[in-house]
RNA sequence: GCCGGUGUAGCUCAGCGGCAGAGCAGCUGUUUCGUAAACAGCAGGUCGUGGGUUCAAGUCCCACCGCCGGCUCCA
């Protein structure tokens, strides 16, 4: 969250620029204001957009390839996108790996072909007249407001385009074509289910190589691998994305809940517990009921009950509780309470989308006023959590207004200003999101980035005029008169499991000492040394710190390589030596053996590094 | 939820109409060892579940469930 450059570039920086490439604005709007009209020859444009064409090149010769396999295939959007390209397809069956193969070598005729690739400006009328077969295109060409529309062409192949092409097929670089998925034509489920061809390409044979191989390497860090092998957790069909937590990630996990509890008296919060379920009455009045009908619900007799999907419509009960003095507020309900949401089978992954979660949840009741203040304050603990964390790489959006929302357009209006003013402040670069706020409130979203490149929000805060409203909530303000509070919905890790499943990755499985479920192996060399092995754990834990004597069969070399594996943090190796010096051979995870170093210096270091939470 | 793929021992995988296998992990025994794997033996399976085809089904077909890749959704 430093200002980037204050970054020191890392290998991980290395790898996510292959794995996802830049993510610039400029890169956006750049694709927006291309045009065929640039004359500027290819190998003189800068390297990204050189990059960008090559990569819309090959969709279009992707298309190409699969309309002569497929001549009754229908063809709809193919653009370039982070790290390489793909295409929407209407076909006659499903497609199969070795078509893929197909299909690729039949794209290497095109390259080898080097065809000259043409574009130029048609009437929509001929357009028409062109693509008549072609239903996608004909929706496309309805949809555009010009009078003219772009097209090109290469070879026999011809294509509906806006542009920003390479000059010449032979130009396209390295590529491969990796996956087919199922993709919504326009994205919307209510139309026809396309299959899409993805592909990776970049300027070079290397580079394409090192995508790849830093693709393999990211699966080997994926929270799902990396979660079990480390005995974090499992997933059992029995209930479906509802984690079971093993004891080593439930110390991770309730390490993390007692370290945002433990901020909680610096930040003002006071923690509450409300109910798990509800009458569904609850969300009807919240507006919740019928916008997420995936709840998961219950009927007794007469009343219909519901496992509560947030905490927002409890705490406003919670507040509505008593009257309450301007004098009071802010007044911030935090709560870590399971929390259920019955998510659509398709998306459930990993950690990161489950539909048992808990987060570090609030509510803030505050006065219009005291608003600006309460978002700085919040971005405070944001920034000292995220930094305790060592979470650099976040991605700050601001979530607006979309078409259907509750409350006054003014509230809004300021609402958003007041965030982006906030965001700005802070020193964050931000991008915004149109549209894409809560119903009842806009709001301001961390994000970041797994393992495979995928981005996942963890922390948010959301500006509610709209529901404080719904349920009745007042305070008597100074002039004697009841008002509204604004109510403000933050949380900063967000869902524990889905930061449990990005932090994994983050750290690859390394996590620092004072998260790390086993933070110290004793390893005695042979069973004499069994005993002073005991005493050295004891020391230990009569620090609080969390260590295993290896007392197994093994050689010695073998639980080295054990506990190396499972990335705890410091071996302890004692023999002869060490037990007759009240010393232990030190090793750790990551720089192998320190040497032999006194028992008590041992335990004060590692309670050190524990509550300095350092990271490695 | 939708499209496609996939499901064999705790894990990673082989077997793809004809006797269910390997490595690791586990257990037992021997070994007592100095910084990433000692040796030997043993045990481990309704081949996701349910139907169907067949003399015969992990193997072919259908349905369901889970998982994987996307899409969609995301309070």
């Amino acid at each position: 969250m430093e200002p980037r450059e204050a970054r020191l570039p890392s290998l991980r920086d290395g790898l996510r620029a292959f794995l996802i490439g830049p993510r610039t604005p400029r890169e956006r709007y750049a694709a927006e204001e291309r045009t065929m009209s640039d004359e500027t020859a290819f190998h003189q444009l800068p390297a990204e957009e050189r990059l960008f064409r090559q990569r819309h090149s090959a969709a279009h010769v992707l298309a190409e390839a699969v309309l002569e396999m497929f001549p009754e295939a229908k063809y709809a959007i193919g653009p370039p996108i982070e790290n390489g390209f793909y295409y929407d397809f209407d076909l006659p069956r499903p497609l199969t790996p070795d078509d893929l193969e197909t299909l690729e070598a039949r794209m290497r005729v095109s390259v080898e072909r080097d065809l000259p690739i043409v574009g130029q400006q048609i009437p929509k009328e001929e357009a028409r007249r062109i693509f008549a077969e072609q239903p996608y295109k004909l929706e496309l060409i309805a949809d555009i407001e010009d009078p003219t529309v772009g097209y090109f062409r290469h070879g026999e192949f011809q294509d509906l385009c806006r542009g920003g092409h390479t000059e010449r097929t032979g130009q396209l670089g390295a590529f491969k074509l990796t996956h087919v998925a199922g993709a919504y034509w326009r994205g919307d489920e209510h139309r026809p289910m396309l299959q899409r061809i993805y592909g990776a390409l970049f300027p070079t044979q290397e580079e394409l190589d090192a995508y790849l191989t830093a693709r393999e390497e990211a699966e080997r860090r994926d929270h799902r691998r990396l979660g079990p092998e480390l005995d974090l957790y499992h997933l059992d069909p029995i209930s479906p994305g509802s984690p079971f937590f093993h004891p080593k990630g439930a110390v991770l996990y309730q390490t993390l809940v007692d370290y945002i509890r433990s901020l909680y008296p610096k930040y003002g919060y006071q923690e509450v517990i409300t109910p798990q379920m509800f009458d569904t009455e609850i969300f009807k009045t919240s507006g919740h009921y019928d916008l997420f009908p995936d709840m998961f619900k219950m009927r007794d007799d007469e009343v219909e009950s519901g496992l509560k999907p947030m905490n927002c419509p409890g705490h406003c009960m919670l507040y509505r509780y008593g009257l309450h003095s301007y004098r009071e507020l802010p007044i911030r309900y935090a709560e870590f309470t399971r929390l259920h949401r019955n998510e659509r089978s398709g998306v459930l992954h990993g950690l990161t989308r489950v539909r048992s979660f808990s987060q570090d949840d609030a509510h803030i009741y505050c006065t219009l006023e005291q608003q600006p203040e309460e978002i700085a304050h919040f971005f405070d603990m944001v920034r000292e959590v995220y930094g305790d964390l060592g979470l650099l790489d976040v991605e700050v959006k601001i979530a607006t207004r979309g078409e259907y929302f509750i409350g006054e357009i003014e509230n809004w209006n300021r609402a958003e200003q007041q965030l982006q003013e906030a965001v700005a402040a802070a020193g964050w670069s931000y991008t915004i999101a149109p549209g894409e706020a809560a119903f009842y409130a806009p709001k301001v979203e961390f994000h970041f980035r797994d393992a495979l490149g995928r981005s996942w929000q963890l922390g948010t805060i959301q500006i509610d005029q709209a529901m404080p409203t719904r349920f009745g909530l007042r305070y008597i303000g100074a002039d004697g008169a009841e008002h509204v509070p604004v109510m403000i919905h933050r949380a900063v890790l967000g869902s524990l499991e889905r930061f449990l499943g990005v932090y994994i990755e983050h750290v690859e499985g390394r996590f620092p000492l004072w998260l790390a479920p086993t933070q110290a192996v004793v390893i005695p060399i042979a069973d004499r040394h069994l005993d002073y092995a005991e005493e050295v754990r004891s020391a230990l834990a009569a620090k609080g710190l969390r260590a295993q004597v290896d007392s197994g069969p093994d050689r010695m070399g073998a639980k080295i390589r054990q506990a190396q594996l499972q990335k705890v943090p410091y071996m302890l190796v004692v023999g002869d030596r060490e037990a007759e010096a009240r010393a232990v051979g030190v090793r750790t995870r990551s720089g192998g053996d320190l040497g032999a170093m006194p028992l008590e210096e041992l335990v004060e270091r590692l309670a050190g590094e524990r509550d300095s939470r350092a990271s490695e």
